[in-house]
DNA sequence: GTATTCAAGGTAAACGATTACCTTGCCCGC
DNA sequence: GCGGGCAAGGTAATCGTTTACCTTGAATAC
């Protein structure tokens, strides 16, 4: 094991209140001699007190816990990035906890990090319904990133890109270039204030009829994109495709391309997220970018902020920005 | 705050042994009815062991830490999902750490999660060799995956592919295909049993001359595939570049298209890793796969058993597989 | 010369579990 | 009727820190 707390006060022959007070900074009843005595004893057995300890007896860990779908998705992991860059920053480690969407392990991932006394959780796309009021009366600092969830004076911070006027404005896009007849392609959510709500509102405002047999929703997967395409060209006919995602749109493009249409002369296709490899599909992919590293960056930063400052959560919307590449 | 063992007891009228003990089952010694009242009234309250106190205490933590350049790489998420599926299924966390393969972040996540009390650690493409004794002497359980360190009696476990192989057979690929003139783009490395080492013996082996002219060598990012092929077809040219894992092929496919050649008719193009997004690039990229999800369940479970049962780390190898598709 | 103050540092009780060892009462054998 | 054994459960030390409060000695005030 390393070296304690306890062993360092016996070198310098010191109680380890003193070490504890040096290391901590509350060292204005230390002389100069001890602390620099203490420090260099310290230095020399490279001591590091033990934050598991420390946690313990402080109630504070300085950790974040991170609850988020499937790190394996690829508009996640530049989340995890952003936020971890400023809990580092500032002082605090983040342990990460996939549910794969399903209620049970979002549970266990929350009694798993309570547990584990995290000082804060961010959720990305997730903290269902069914868990909220009972999450809640946990009172725990919690900031949800990209999750549509009503914090009005539940003390949870929101950072959030307004999706919706995001898939408004890119189905619009789609219509501004001549499309008639236009699918969507997305993961099944409970919400109507979401990107097929954004989806719809665009098509009743430009004069056209919602048709759901060029409507397809399951998962945020690439799976999802090549069975849409696949069961509604099987008996439909569009010539515009919106993806709820990136994933979604690699998949659909993969599919028309396997039908031998092509893209975007045949039929244009557009996305959501703007992940990393968007840029590199064939055609490079239209899209609208989710600024997520920013938006790992917000949360952490409003969470931690609360945690150590008992600054107010709050709701900040991050703006969206077309990427018009080529598939339109 | 949550409940503690404590209140439980007090509400169980018996004392916190009794409690602790029906909890991890050495309860020979307690009659039916008690257990089942405590146990009732652990479930009533939700009651979970708070497992930083219990940390402390037995000195186990059921965490294991991962250390990895950048989880923004595609190719490590997998991995993480790896990690994470088989360590929840031991009833182990995981805590990331990214270093961003800088040697002074690597040192301060070891000390960090070591301050955390991890039991185990895996390290991933890290764990550099100015750092490596002096880890050694820390004496904690660790595997390395996808990195090549002599582990021979050194108690730490290793999880690999053979990539120098790999990338030996995947450039007889393009020879076969009849390239004349092959470029390497990958990331700088010290050893040369790295996959520089496979791409020069496949040349030797097939007459070919090695050409510094005709390698650059930096960082596995889509970047260095950019710049790669910007210089060394600047001055040169070449028929197929092996690139040293596929962000790398990305960038080089990209860059060749940008200067108006074609895949593969003028310049066929191979990875490795296959990672999610390879085929969806256009053309598809072929390339070789590591097992990444598989590697890291290999890891985890390596590094658990070890833990748990004192079982001895081995190394492993895992077997790589040639993707076909259509940049050769 | 006594009371007060202050610098410098020590004491010991927490934090919430686990666990080695003890206690108590009952039964049983002889 | 006494010792042994066992079932059932309690006591208290411990893990490595932090921190409220105490102690000590010297300086200063009056």
């Amino acid at each position: 094991m390393s070296i304690t707390m306890k062993q360092i006060a016996d070198l310098a022959q010191v109680s380890t209140a003193t070490v504890s007070k040096i290391i901590n900074g509350r060292d204005e009843h230390i002389s100069q001699a001890t602390r620099e005595k203490v420090l260099s004893i310290i230095e020399e057995n490279s001591f590091q007190p033990n934050t598991v300890a420390k946690g313990l007896r402080v109630k504070k860990t300085n950790t974040i816990g991170f609850v988020l779908p499937d790190i394996t998705n690829p508009f996640f992991p530049e989340i995890a990035r952003g936020i971890e860059d400023v809990a580092t920053a500032m002082g605090f480690a983040v342990v990460f906890c996939n549910t794969d969407n399903e209620a049970k392990r979002e549970q266990s991932c929350v009694s798993f990090l309570q547990s584990k006394m995290v000082d804060g959780l961010i959720f990305t796309r997730s903290l269902r319904k069914s868990f909220f009021d009972n999450y809640l009366s946990m009172n725990i600092p919690t900031v949800v990133v990209d999750r549509d969830v009503d914090t009005a004076g539940s003390g949870i911070g929101k950072i959030y890109v307004d999706t919706r006027a995001a898939v408004f404005d890119i189905t619009k896009l789609l219509v501004g270039k001549g499309c008639k007849r236009i699918a969507f392609i997305s993961a099944m959510s409970t919400s109507q204030t979401d990107r097929y709500g954004g989806y719809c509102r665009a098509l009743e405002e430009s004069g056209m009829p919602l048709d759901e047999a060029i409507v397809y929703r399951e998962f945020y997967s690439v799976e999802t994109g090549i069975k849409g395409v696949e069961t509604i060209l099987a008996t439909q006919q569009v010539d515009g495709i919106v993806c709820g995602n990136d994933l979604i749109a690699a998949g659909a493009m993969q599919a028309v391309r396997q039908m031998g249409l092509s893209i975007p002369s045949d039929i244009r296709i557009v996305g959501v997220d703007n992940i990393y490899f968007s840029k590199f599909l064939y055609p490079p992919l239209t899209t609208v970018e989710q600024p997520a590293y920013e938006m790992g960056m917000a949360a952490a930063r409003m969470l931690i902020n609360n945690i150590l400052y008992k600054e107010p959560m709050f709701e900040q919307k991050l703006d969206y920005r077309l990427i018009l590449r080529e598939t339109v």
